[in-house]
DNA sequence: AATGCGGGGCT
DNA sequence: AGCCCAGCATT
């Protein structure tokens, strides 16, 4: 299959396939901007209702430049990936600060802000201004891979290179944008990773991996590494007035800017109760008595999972300081949703919400 | 080239 | 329980 055929099999089946995104039809660049960022490993359906409320509260890149971290991380919260949510504020600086506030046309300059990478690069600037440059997603590389009947590993960054050249020889320069969001398109809702629907496929005729029947094992994508599991133990410190302690993590920390109730891992030869009490003497400098439970609960990280214990605690003696965290603070409950709360933590907060009504 | 970085939905 | 998702930054 020649590459228009292609092209044409593909735009015409995505003409009548797409599905609406708020971000569809947009011209306004900072907008297609914020919708890729927030698409970065994450789906479609999860993004939309935080692109809609990201773009009520910074409607244009100098809203969000004019922000506060704490107000962006509020917005991103539950959306995970933070750090693309630190960078974006921070890209969005640079393009007021040095781009008189409009973004940049040319990938070689649009790639140079925070988090803006080959993929965002190349998604901007073919759907904001129609240039020919090739997006490689995840859904892209699992397309392209059945189509060439490329059998390597996906996690391996030749085989990325590989996809990237097809990528860059398939794309329609006539309609660089549609074409990528086609493809991808394409892989999400026809050439999925189980199951694909091949007879429903625009581009069958020329697809490798169905021809010889190895939809199923391509891609090859090498194992992953096994995630720990650790034990994690919490406080949560009370004071007269009903206030509880939070602590904000530290800018280059993982979940940097959000915050948590005070904690660590528990140690071999440890209660979780004692775990609690040394991990608070160890970053608060005080002396308190974990009394209770208020619950536990399982959650997993990218690289990592957890079970968290959290426990009601006494202060028994001293004034509670900011040692391995950036600040402390006494809130009140009802407070504690003004506050980005990384997820785990924020079933913790919604659950003291919920006890006090 | 390899690793760290969230959270949710599907299998 | 594991995989995948409109990846990027850092080492």
């Amino acid at each position: 299959m020649q590459n228009a055929d292609f092209s044409r099999n593909l735009l015409q089946w995505y003409q009548h396939h797409k599905r609406e995104m708020p971000w569809r039809g947009e011209l306004d660049p900072y907008k297609i901007w914020v919708s890729e960022i927030m698409l970065q490993q994450t789906r479609v359906d999860q993004a939309t209702p935080y692109f809609q409320n990201f773009i009520s509260l910074f409607p244009t890149v100098y809203d969000l430049a004019d922000a506060d971290q704490q107000q962006v991380l509020k917005a991103w919260e539950g959306l995970g990936y933070y750090s693309r949510a630190r960078n974006l504020h921070t890209a969005a600086k640079t393009v007021v600060e040095e781009y008189n506030g409009k973004v940049p046309e040319s990938y070689d300059e649009i790639i140079k802000l925070k988090g803006i990478g080959p993929y965002t690069a190349a998604a901007v600037t073919s759907i904001a201004f129609n240039a020919p440059n090739a997006v490689v997603d995840g859904n892209v590389i699992r397309v392209l891979c059945r189509y060439f009947g490329i059998e390597d590993d996906t996690r391996s960054s030749k085989t990325s290179r590989m996809i990237q050249e097809e990528a860059d020889e398939l794309i329609d320069p006539e309609h660089p944008g549609d074409f990528n969001q086609a493809l991808m398109e394409l892989g999400s809702e026809v050439c999925t990773p189980t199951n694909p629907d091949c007879e429903n496929c625009p581009v069958q005729a020329g697809c490798i991996a169905t021809k010889m029947s190895k939809t199923e094992v391509i891609p090859y994508k090498s194992p992953a590494k096994k995630k720990p599991h650790h034990i994690i133990g919490v406080g949560i410190v009370e004071n007269e007035e009903g206030q509880v302690l939070i602590a904000l993590r530290p800018e280059e920390a993982m979940l940097g800017g959000l915050w948590e109730f005070p904690g660590g891992k528990q140690k071999e030869d440890e209660t979780i109760s004692e775990t609690v009490e040394r991990e608070l003497h160890e970053e608060l400098g005080v002396e308190v008595k974990a009394y209770k439970e208020l619950m536990s609960l399982k959650h997993a990280y990218s690289h990592f999972s957890i079970t968290m214990h959290a426990w009601f605690c006494k202060l028994v003696n001293g004034t509670p300081s900011p040692k391995e965290s950036q600040e402390i603070k006494w809130v009140k409950t009802e407070e504690l949703e003004r506050y980005p709360f990384p997820k785990a933590n924020k079933v913790l907060t919604e659950r003291l919400i919920n006890d006090k009504n």
